[in-house]
DNA sequence: CCTGAGATAGGACGCCACTG
DNA sequence: CAGTGGCGTCCTATCTCAGG
């Protein structure tokens, strides 16, 4: 094949050879023979034609220069065609939108903002995600218009999901903008064990435009362990640095705090602190078990407590789960319960055995009275207290009553309320206190509420010394204070129903 | 009329694929 | 690569119906 090459390109060659120089020995004849007589023709003929070259170059020029101007107009003016064109379309959509009723929903790739907020919307009426689209297209059919895309199941979700995104942000929006307009703002905080994990949440009262508080929660996080002590330590970790007081973290975590004058960064280390009157209460408990013990030096009734809200409560967890005001009343019909389960079990035996003896009986009716005259006025107190200092009236009408019964125990029987104001009597609780009444005091019983009170007033004492005394809310509380404090709820519900919240995710599966 | 067991409907999440 | 859509799986709520 090489070979075959080597031939046809040495052939070509020779053939080109050859026709080269027969056209050179032609043109060489043809012009020897006419260009004597056409040589003076042709050079007044060029002069004629560079003369009119230039004058066309010239021109030339000239037209190009226009034509530049030209194609910039040009390509201005189809710039601005496109862009009315475009408008034009768009007009044109719309229009045929208008026409045909579609709406835009979906742009640029994405769902826009009203239909994301339609679907949250839709979300938080209680539409299942996989119903979200069919609903917005129903409605639609309802306005007679047609929507030009629906979000699936799936993208619902998601937006769902997003939402807890802005949810957050949302939340820390409120409270910038509180903290911008010097809204009087209440910091509620609590720690709860949930299998294991410490967890610590933290929420905000913030003032509404109609009265009342606006609550939002934020920041449940994980904590090493349940003191107050670990979670100042572990905030002082984060913050860095060695801080002792609220004087050294407050300008960590307030912004610009290097620019405020010295009034407001006072203002801003006036913190009002205050318990929750719900663990008070709560904590009341343990205060008039252990009074008791002491009255009777075994902890007769504290097992009977437990053990009742044990076997019969749905909590084995409870000093609280059952109240002692039932337990009183319904004593006899635990008994006889008990006695009919033959071979119960040998706790039941124990029971029996305990609920037989009178002091059980005695201290019993004493913690059903404490249930009703203390504790359920305290509980309504709490949690319907318009401003958290009116407490400070109520504790001292709570404290000369605890003072009475100590001095005249037989007062404690009279079934009268330490709050006249709070007497009012929940629903099904008058024949508690009937019953709970109709058993005239012994001697011994006498003692215990002397015990009990006695206990009771260092409790109350020392838990609201900042309302009575020279406690700094107590009598006429200063209007400043009144102000800053608008927001102080007197009980930290907010925060418990919040762990409410947390103790469903735990214990329930998506 | 109440209760408990079984059946059924429906909701939520993780994972994967597709697309502009 | 973010947004979107579909599927499988698990879980809960509700309904139905028999039996007391």
């Amino acid at each position: 094949g090489c070979a075959v090459h080597t031939r046809m390109i040495k052939n070509l060659t020779a053939q080109l050879f050859r026709a080269r120089r027969k056209r050179l020995s032609l043109g060489a004849a043809r012009f020897d023979s006419k260009t004597q007589a056409s040589n003076e023709k042709l050079k007044t003929r060029l002069a004629s034609l560079s003369d009119s070259n230039r004058t066309y170059s010239r021109e030339n020029s000239y037209l190009r220069e226009k034509v530049d101007a030209l194609s910039e107009d040009k390509s201005r003016l189809e710039n601005e065609l496109r862009f009315s064109e475009n408008s034009r379309l768009e007009a044109e959509e719309s229009l045929a939108e208008v026409r045909s009723g579609t709406v835009t929903l979906f742009e640029n790739g994405s769902y826009t903002s009203d239909t994301v907020v339609t679907v949250l919307e839709l979300l938080d009426l209680g539409v299942a995600d996989e119903k979200v689209g069919r609903v917005m297209e129903s409605v639609a059919k309802l306005v007679k218009a047609k929507l030009d895309r629906l979000p699936s199941p799936s993208t619902v979700r998601n937006f769902a999901v997003a939402s807890l995104s802005v949810a957050k942000s949302h939340a820390y929006e409120r409270i910038d903008q509180a903290i911008e307009r010097d809204d009087q703002l209440c910091l509620y905080s609590d720690e709860t064990n949930k299998s294991g994990t410490k967890l610590q949440l933290f929420g905000a009262g913030l003032p509404k435009e109609g009265g009342g508080q606006e609550i939002i929660l934020f920041g449940l996080v994980d904590v090493p362990d349940k003191s107050a002590e670990t979670a100042f330590s572990s905030m002082r970790a984060r913050l860095g640095g060695r801080l002792t007081t609220v004087g050294d973290i407050l300008p960590r975590v307030v912004t610009d705090w290097d620019t405020l004058s010295d009034a407001s960064r006072q203002q801003l280390m006036t913190f009002h602190v205050f318990y929750c009157q719900l663990h008070v209460i709560a904590n009341y408990t343990n205060v008039v078990l252990e009074a008791l013990a002491e009255h009777e030096r075994l902890t007769t009734v504290l097992t009977v407590v437990k053990e009742v809200s044990r076997l019969f409560g749905d909590r084995s967890a409870g000093l609280h789960s059952c109240s002692k005001d039932r337990i009183f009343c319904h004593r006899k019909s635990l008994k006889s319960f008990i006695d009919k389960m033959v071979g119960g079990r040998p706790e039941l035996i124990k029971l029996r055995e305990l609920l037989d003896l009178p002091i059980v009986d005695e201290h019993l009716q004493i913690l059903g009275l404490l249930d009703q005259l203390v504790t359920g006025p305290l509980w309504r107190l709490a949690e319907n207290v318009v401003h958290v200092m009116e407490t400070g009236t109520t504790v001292s009408l709570l404290l000369s009553w605890v003072s009475e019964c100590r001095d005249s125990p037989l007062s404690f029987f009279s079934g009268n309320g330490s709050v006249p104001s709070l007497h009012s009597i929940a629903a099904g609780d008058e024949q508690f206190l009937e019953n709970l009444l109709s058993l005239s005091p012994s001697e011994a019983s006498l003692d215990a509420v002397s015990v009990v009170m006695e206990s009771s007033r260092g409790y109350f004492e020392h838990l609201f010394e900042d309302f009575i005394g020279t406690g700094k809310y107590s009598g006429k509380v200063d209007e400043v204070v009144m102000e800053r404090t608008l927001c102080a709820s007197a009980t930290n519900r907010f925060i418990e129903s919040g762990f409410g919240f947390v103790d469903r995710l735990y214990s329930y599966k998506p």
